[in-house]
DNA sequence: ATGCGGACCTGTTAGC
DNA sequence: TGCTAACAGGTCCGCA
């Protein structure tokens, strides 16, 4: 699943139906995710009035009378609205009924997302108080970059995908970044430019934004909260390619392992 | 404080 | 063709 775009479009897709409503009853069918759902969910939010629907990182929050449902889908989760009528699946966790009689299905094979409540400010959760600036915000520029890399020797990619330094750059989106500005992967955040940072940013708000109007990459088990799958995939110019031809020279990019993640570069390109 | 590697879990694919 | 190992969009946590 999710890079941004795809939780944005998510959030976008899933809104409208959600706007206005009350949450009748969550069925819960396996609460092992991330962390185990709380067993007493049910009780916090059944009959509780939705407020409004957000976003803050990849975390998805849906803001009740009394308190925010968590989202997070994780590698492989998914949100879908539905009606009873469509058999729950094999990894079908929960179903949030609503009070327009549709349902909000939320769907993870690997269990890496997260369903959470809390009653107090979502953005003071644990989870939530450290995350850095939204990258298509006004706070996310340069300078901010710069000094938060100096002196730090993180390879640069490491450091986008960083949460804590800013959010919602997965690794698909970082080997773009990083590809349209220049900039090897490997290269100590801390021995970046302020120059180079700009047009790190640039690619980085340019690439997002592009991403988020196409409503998201295709990938394996991602489809859209209506069920139409994205299409941004045959955009990438680094991911997924390693091996073949660089799009700007021709040479042959290279794929390596960086901090567990798949990193695709050219050597020439890239410095 | 910083940085690294492991962990969570299932499904799909590459390679022998 | 069939089995096994490696890998997949994330990110928190513990340890050095």
């Amino acid at each position: 699943m999710p890079e941004l775009p795809e939780v944005e479009t998510t959030l976008r897709g899933i809104k409208p139906h959600l706007e206005q409503q009350t949450i009748c009853s969550i069925v819960v069918r396996n609460s092992s995710l991330r962390w185990p759902i709380p067993p007493n969910i049910n009780k916090l939010m059944q009959t509780q009035p939705i407020i409004e629907l957000t976003r803050r990182g990849k975390y998805l929050l849906i803001k009740t009378l009394d308190g925010t449902l968590i989202l997070h889908l994780g590698m492989s989760g998914s949100l879908r609205v539905v009606t009873a009528a469509i058999p729950a699946q094999k990894h079908d966790h929960v179903d949030i009924n609503l009070s327009n009689h549709k349902i909000l299905r939320f769907t993870d094979p690997r269990h890496f997302g997260a369903l959470l409540w809390t009653s107090d400010d979502p953005l003071k959760h644990t989870l939530l108080k450290d995350l850095g600036p939204e990258p298509l915000s006004q706070a996310f520029t340069a300078k901010y970059l710069f000094d938060k890399a100096k002196s730090r020797k993180m390879p640069i990619k490491s450091f986008l995908m960083n949460s804590n330094i800013v959010v919602d750059v997965g690794n698909i989106y970082a080997n773009e970044a990083l590809f349209a500005a220049g900039i090897h992967p490997n290269l100590a955040a801390g021995k970046i430019s302020l120059l180079r940072y700009q047009k790190l940013v640039e690619a980085i708000k340019m690439i997002l934004r592009a991403a988020i109007k196409k409503g998201g990459t295709t990938l394996k088990d991602f489809s859209q909260s209506d069920g139409k799958p994205g299409y941004f995939s045959q955009k990438l110019k680094v991911y997924g390619r390693g091996g073949k031809p660089c799009v700007v020279c021709g040479k042959k990019l290279e794929e390596v392992r960086l901090g567990q993640r798949t990193t695709v570069y050219c050597e020439k390109c890239q410095k």
